[in-house]
DNA sequence: TGTATTTATTAGGTGAACCTAATTTTAGTA
DNA sequence: TACTAAAATTAGGTTCACCTAATAAATACA
């Protein structure tokens, strides 16, 4: 059985890798991102490595193996429910959910995950708009569409840009919109395309058709109905 | 603050005092109740007590001080809840509960203790019976009252019994109710005033009325119509 | 290509929460 | 009251997850 302490690492190296997609993690990243020292995860890496469940090297990095893999989603998996069901259920707030689903998500029963998930309304998001992966820890595919394509009430998440001339993203950067930032599609008008959304809780702008149709989302919501 | 390692041991103590009514606690029961041996708890207590939680001399036992009865206090509402909330709104069932409390209870956040007290019901009694403190510490006093009382459907349990003869005694051994058993009146007969009841899950019994007299309980559910 | 900087590694240490084994204290009873 | 059994205490050890400081290796770039 995987030890309570591992996930945490798992959870992290997996979260690293997706988010460089393909780079190699290291140990500094890390060690960064568990607020640990570098010769801390190393001790602990090696750990990890003798239980088969990354492979490391110097060169070549942190990698997760096939069962570290698999474990890793199962992490994610209960990460990710625990946000929901907090989100959803208990009413918390966004930014309070992380924190304690960091907490909670150490707890062992895979009997309540499904229960909460079950509570929460089975999403295939979560609140941050992150896919919930299935127990055989496959994700669902997020729709990638541009924003442009909404309809009026769509929650989404920005997955990315089609652009990326400097003045496009200073822009962005003005506006404070940024990568996995969570928009709710307000209004569409249709007599020039443009999109109003409200994000951060309370800003709201309206966005030209011709900047919609370059900020790429996903919807949050299950069976919304935007054109993919 | 209080450390999260330090709520088992008050919730102990709370515990065993309560089931020893003003006897005192003694070092070897905390470690077996703990399952830690002896000069584990010992050392632990001289924190404790520096903590100004708890007072222990060799002759007068282990005692709670008023700030530690507090924190047990509240404590006992953190783990009586989360009880209360995986067999009422996720469906465990009442013997899965306790473990997984035991878990659970170690998360830190009044906030969501509280939301998953309202998902529940608010209850004043959690699944085995036992009260809930409110914030401020104070336990909803027990109505305590002969089963004989009943109303059908109501959920009780067992406080203590009103008469000590070995015979009374034996026969409820012999029926397998003890202290804390949790009763479900299923009928009431009026031409005889004898009580079917069902416990530990699929157990029934016809209780005649001048045992039923005798048997002392509490209703768990809120606003139970129960006579007291 | 050589040097500066970043990153990884090694060595050694700390505090917390446990333990066992040995000793002392307390309490119960012949 | 003396003796024995039980409970408490002391002393000293282990493991674990963390740390710092020093060294070695890798990388970046002038």
């Amino acid at each position: 059985m995987i030890k309570t302490s591992d996930e945490k690492y798992l959870r992290a190296i997996y979260q690293i890798s997706q988010a460089e997609q393909g780079q190699k993690a290291t140990i500094s990243e890390l060690a960064y991102y568990l607020d640990l020292k570098p010769p801390t995860v190393l001790e602990r890496l090696k750990i990890l490595q003798a239980e088969k469940l990354i492979t490391y090297k110097k060169t070549s990095g942190i990698h997760l193996t096939k069962s570290g893999q698999k474990e890793a989603m199962n992490v994610v998996r209960k990460h990710r429910i625990w946000e929901t069901f907090l989100h959803k259920v208990c009413k918390f707030s966004w930014s309070e959910v992380h924190e304690l689903a960091e907490q909670l998500q150490n707890v062992n029963s895979e009997k309540l995950i499904d229960r909460l998930y079950t509570l929460s309304g089975e999403p295939q998001f979560d609140p941050h708009g992150d896919p919930i992966p299935s127990k055989t820890g496959v994700l669902p595919s997020s729709q990638r569409r541009p924003l442009l394509n909404s309809v009026e009430g769509c929650k989404c998440v920005v997955l990315g840009v089609n652009e990326d001339s400097t003045d496009f993203l200073n822009y962005l950067t003005e506006l404070n919109i940024g990568l996995n930032e969570r928009l709710n599609v307000e209004k569409l008008f249709s007599f020039d395309g443009s999109v109003k959304v409200k994000y951060k809780n309370s800003v709201t702008a309206v966005l030209s058709s011709k900047v919609a149709e370059k900020i790429m989302v996903t919807c949050i919501k299950a069976n919304c109905l935007c054109k993919v």
